[in-house]
DNA sequence: TCTACATTTTTGTGATATCATTTTAAAATG
DNA sequence: CATTTTAAAATGATATCACAAAAATGTAGA
């Protein structure tokens, strides 16, 4: 009862396996920060939390570890991984690799029809702002870039993108309570302006900036001191 | 028995769980490109193989397919992809951007005594190439590239790139079968060379080069050869 | 009060049993 | 002979069981 965290709902369709259902609402679980890096999570405080057996919650975790969103100990414990300021550079300098290479292979499938719905999920966005809704920013926002890269149809890089977001988020809740104000710089309104007008190069660096500026731009002195 | 392949051998320490263990086997024999894509694998016939229970085979299984080396298809068949020329160009230019990163955040932390380790294996691999050893050449030039770019001991990134490779395993037996003379060129002297003088253009642009260099070189009509 | 040890409980792992769905085959129909 | 129908076998998903290792708890001694 103590380390199973809430859990928040996810849509659950008739053909879904309880190891999918499961293995998507624990990653939006720890997408959104929902369980705090270290803590440990029971196979069997999951199941009974979820309403199953442990073989469909151990499925989805073994899943979850290879994307390292949790790791599995030596003595086989399963934790949160946590943070340090070298990892935490680490991921935010791949997610601006990663993310500027989607971006670059999903430009020439841009439509304006896609620019208006991207569009709209910014406004969505600021609506959430104005809520002061953190998980639904968070959502929203990461809806937004994963509109823009999948674009392109045949694109494989989404998923590892989603990896290194999977990563940060147990951070990025711990990061907001010690940051005020944290997403108030998001630079969308270039990236849609780049986009428009299949500006490649001003995408990727609005990226970029969009990327730093959120969490990104905490420095080694600032995470020292979340994070000790 | 018909769809069960041959599972290369690998070492088993004592504290390995039957999961993890094969996870690792049927991982590399997926990187070896030894199961054909399209080819479906049923869990019950790698247990009998393995001698195990279906349990710790479906649990590896699902890792693997949140990797994309396996596929789960809705009829709840597992399979291994079917590489197209678009998903192919897609992992080339992929792996061309997460190696490049890769070796960019490992090199200030390259010593004379790696180069020194680096440059051993590339003897290895001439033995290899030597023997007409393929899944030695495939083995040893993975630890080639790894050995580089796990350099950088906080280093994120190499899950994703071993998860390219793996998704690039299935076809390049199929390629090596349509293509002779597929290895003979690598770059890894001017790696070597690049690495020595840490000049990190000048080790980028080989990497590039290295990765197009293989497989990576085939273009859409041959590919289309190939595949079709 | 703290430490060392023994006991109980919890937990992860793997095997087995059961069920529903899908494949495969065999049989029937035209 | 080709196609559809039906029966049997195989298969994936989940729950449950058994076991060993680890963690938590309680107890005795200093």
């Amino acid at each position: 009862m103590k380390n199973t965290p809430n859990l928040p709902e996810i849509p659950r369709t008739l053909d879904m396996t309880a190891q999918e259902y499961i293995y998507q609402r624990l990653r939006r679980t720890i997408m959104l920060g929902m369980i705090a890096p270290g803590n440990h999570i029971t196979i069997r405080g999951l199941a009974e939390v979820l309403d199953t057996s442990p073989t469909p919650v151990r499925e989805a975790l073994r899943r979850l570890s290879t994307e390292h969103a949790v790791k599995l100990l030596p003595n086989r414990r399963i934790v949160v991984p946590q943070m340090t300021p070298d990892r935490f550079k680490e991921l935010i300098m791949l997610r601006v690799t990663l993310e500027e290479h989607a971006a670059r292979s999903a430009l020439p499938f841009v439509t304006n029809r896609l620019v208006d719905q991207v569009t709209a999920l910014d406004l969505k966005l600021d609506q959430a702002v104005d809520d002061g809704d953190r998980d639904q920013l968070i959502t929203i926002n990461q809806q937004f870039h994963r509109a823009i890269y999948t674009a392109n149809p045949e694109q494989v890089i989404m998923p590892m993108i989603e990896s290194v977001w999977l990563q940060l988020g147990p951070f990025t809740r711990i990061a907001a309570r010690n940051v005020k104000e944290l997403y108030v710089v998001d630079h969308h309104k270039e990236i849609l302006i780049s986009l428009r007008q299949r500006d490649e190069v001003a995408l990727l660096s609005s990226i970029a900036d969009d990327i730093k500026g959120g969490v990104g731009h905490l420095h080694a002195d600032a995470l020292e001191r979340i994070l000790g």
